[in-house]
DNA sequence: TTGTTTTTTTACCATTTGGTAAATCCACGA
DNA sequence: TCGTGGATTTACCAAATGGTAAAAAAACAA
């Protein structure tokens, strides 16, 4: 069995495992954790059950490593803000990166939001591992900018969590939007002109004033 | 029994049902609808399965009654819109009303996020008679707002979007502020400080330039 | 008190579901 | 080609879970 002492996966344990992992993706986030079945990722997976607990210790397992090999995807458009460019343009790419996201991963966007809806009980050790020391660092990075009058004065914390909350939205309530907005346009279009003209009002530096 | 086609409530119906009902949003909104048991419902309300379901017809007509019942209460701050009062001061109350509701009612808003999330099953038809007209009705009072120039040129719908998905935010993901900032402080104080700024500089008329 | 209706409990049941044991199949290197 | 180990299937199981029938108990009207 590929067991945790294994040494090399063939190429079909490699495959499999591959499979088994995007049929997980497509139920756990359909159903969340508990309403997911084996047997619906068995089915979505074109294997069998048993075949399945060959390649996975468990349920468990299988929601753990999707969500593990997930972070770092989820993660990277925050790691690529940088901390030498402009400041107002770094910000406001990443809220596009954010929505460019949740329109091409709406999947990993809610499998990560039943997750945390839940309390997190099986991804918190990465949240304090990964994505807090990320958090931490970027807020200082946005702070720095403030404290250099590149910014106006903001909070940058309550700013990533209105980015991460606008954006996700798309994605993790599509089922309202599509009711209250009809189920043929995508809206993302003009949510992306409406959170850069949001994000971008917050961001202006007032004007010098003529007589300041 | 307290069939469909009862004619008055006794004392101990509305009692129970009532002390139902509240057991059933602490277990729905923290385990979701599949996550969910009746056993559990039943430990909490201090009553037996079987005698809970004397009182609804299965799991499901709970779920259902729970969040019908809900309905009004979570489309309220938004009733109030007012399209007489000043539109800038009429938004950012809306705000606060909202945040308010994620601090004082945060099962409320996890037991829509669940449903939304999971595609909105059993909520569709409230969400098409209900909550749909109301939006409509007041991205209208919004839209002629901006038309009539007391409010700068911004897309009603997607504003809507932000005010909700910022505002639940902290009900909904409120296990991921709690790791990010600590579970001690109430993030809300400054999540309102931040977002009375965010939207409040988009809703900003620009001062008529001396030139214009 | 007595008879009737409402409420609650006891004892179940059928299905679903995560998981396992063991037999079988199959790929592949010697 | 043949043997060996990895991969897959078949046949299960125990626990959990939504739900029911019917008896018992409690409330209540007369």
């Amino acid at each position: 069995m590929p067991e945790s002492t294994a040494k090399k996966p063939s190429r079909i344990q490699r495959r499999n495992r591959r499979v088994i992992l995007d049929a997980a993706l497509e139920v756990f986030s359909k159903h969340g954790y508990r309403g997911a079945t084996l047997d619906q990722i068995a089915a979505e997976a074109g294997l069998s059950k048993p075949n399945i607990l060959y390649y996975f210790n468990g349920k468990e397992d299988i929601h753990v490593t999707l969500l593990s090999q997930l972070m770092e995807t989820w993660l990277d458009p925050l790691v690529e803000l940088d901390p030498e460019g402009d400041p107002r343009r770094e910000i406001l790419d990443y809220v596009e990166r954010k929505l460019t996201m949740s329109r091409e991963l709406p999947r990993e966007s809610r499998l990560f939001a039943n997750e945390i809806l839940q309390g997190a009980p099986r991804i918190e050790p990465e949240l304090h591992s990964h994505l807090k020391p990320l958090f931490d660092e970027k807020c200082a990075v946005i702070a720095g900018w403030v404290t250099a009058g590149k910014l106006p004065p903001l909070d940058p914390q309550h700013l990533i969590f209105s980015i991460w909350a606008t954006t996700q939205h798309y994605a993790d309530f599509e089922a309202q939007a599509q009711i209250l907005l009809g189920p043929e346009i995508d809206p993302r279009p003009r949510a992306q002109a409406h959170l850069q003209a949001m994000f971008g009002a917050l961001l202006d530096l007032p004007e010098p004033s003529a007589n300041g």
